[in-house]
DNA sequence: CGCATACTTGACGTCATTCAAACCGTGTGG
DNA sequence: CCACACGGTTTGAATGACGTCAAGTATGCG
């Protein structure tokens, strides 16, 4: 299936929005749409010739799993950002739906010719790259030695922040994204612990649950000093 | 202090390494190099005129302090490293030296201009993001499910092939370049368990400590072993 | 309805932290 | 030269936070 840039849900926010129209449609032409249900993956760890992405809608994990068979989730990927090791020679992770999604994918050779041909989207990439670069490093910070509860009370406040359409204020419900399993694998707790401080946050005060994903704001102020930052 | 490319001891493998001759002198002449003592600090978290910087000799670390006064390490930059936060408005993150350094620092819109001049040098850049964003998610995946023993030995092993010139190998001896409180500061650990895993490791004959900062690894195969990687 | 998947809750165990004290190598000044 | 202070390190004992194991409760889907 071919692409139609034109009526792209992210045409004005993923990389390729640095492109001319020319420009856009010659890689458009190289690129194809998919679409991923929940829990499909798009490549994982190893593969050779992983392709690169722009998520459109819906959204991604990034995780590694160890011998022990017990996953790690690096990264979340949001509407408009980019999948790919663009000059390693095979994935080092995997990359898994957390919801339904469609993507905007090219061979990473394609990748590769196109930044040289359009120095505008390798600036793009780079910054990009940065900004996934500094997300990794704050959830860095995070586990390293936060809390179970503060590192908790840091998601559910990055993932309220997410939630909101405005960029100052916070969300005051919205749906975990997440399984407890995989909040757990992300802050490098068990589904247990993670279940508990959700009871815990509650009877503080600083949250409700509403339902199994549900997640009601109630005293911000108090979830981000619960987060220690 | 001008800055003499023909005489750097990075300038085969630093970002700079792919311009031309006359591209590089013309960067040369925007730079300065700098030297850092132990301990010093190039820039701090909230600094806005933050510098870039490509290091030459030494070892900086990239750390972020929590509001109760811990630090925690996010990064360590070997020689051709490149240092500077691109896009952000102001620093994220403290760099400070590990040991004695020498630096070539560039303003950042000075760096910007490079970019946008050069695009070799975005897609050099873009390169060495991307390797230092896997570093990091790399270290990330160490800190969230492994035993303290295991990020030990991980980081053991990783300083071990770092020390090593051959790519293929590990040296069999090196000095850390951390301070257990430093390794701690990284890992997410305290001083005393890194002290009394170095201990336990040391009983299990993987490793054999020299003086306090030497290390001499017995048996490469049980401590990557132990790593659980 | 029955089974599967996700979540919650409790009791118990373990590993890393905390607090405290001693140790070692190095540099400094008497 | 010795005494001493200082930073980094080691070691021990007690505590506590999180993990593990196990049971039980929704929620949803064939």
């Amino acid at each position: 299936m071919n692409l139609a840039c034109s009526t792209c849900p992210v045409n004005e926010t993923a990389a390729c929005a640095v492109l001319t129209t020319e420009e856009r449609d010659a890689m458009a032409a190289a690129g194809r749409t998919r679409t991923l249900k929940r829990g499909e993956m798009l490549f994982a760890a190893g593969d050779e010739d992983a392709a690169c992405a722009t998520l459109l809608t819906g959204a991604l994990k990034v995780s590694a799993v160890d011998q022990d068979g017990n996953e790690q989730i690096l990264s979340l990927v949001h509407p408009a950002g980019f999948i790919g090791e663009l000059f390693a020679p095979f994935a080092h992770h995997d990359v898994v739906a957390l919801t339904d999604s469609r993507l905007c994918t090219f061979a990473k050779r394609d990748i590769e010719r196109a930044i040289e041909d359009y120095p505008a989207l390798a600036r793009a990439l780079l910054r990009r790259s940065q900004a996934d670069l500094l997300a990794s490093r704050t959830l860095l910070e995070l586990t390293g030695h936060a809390s179970a509860e503060a590192r908790l009370a840091a998601l559910l406040h990055d993932f309220a922040f997410a939630a909101s359409d405005s960029s100052c204020h916070l969300a005051k419900r919205f749906d975990l994204p997440l399984t407890r399993g995989e909040i757990g694998n992300m802050l490098g707790l068990t589904i247990e612990t993670v279940s508990r401080k959700l009871g815990e946050l509650e009877e503080t005060g600083a949250i409700q649950r509403e339902g199994k994903r549900g997640i009601l704001i109630r005293d911000p102020e108090l979830l981000h000093d619960i987060s220690g930052r």
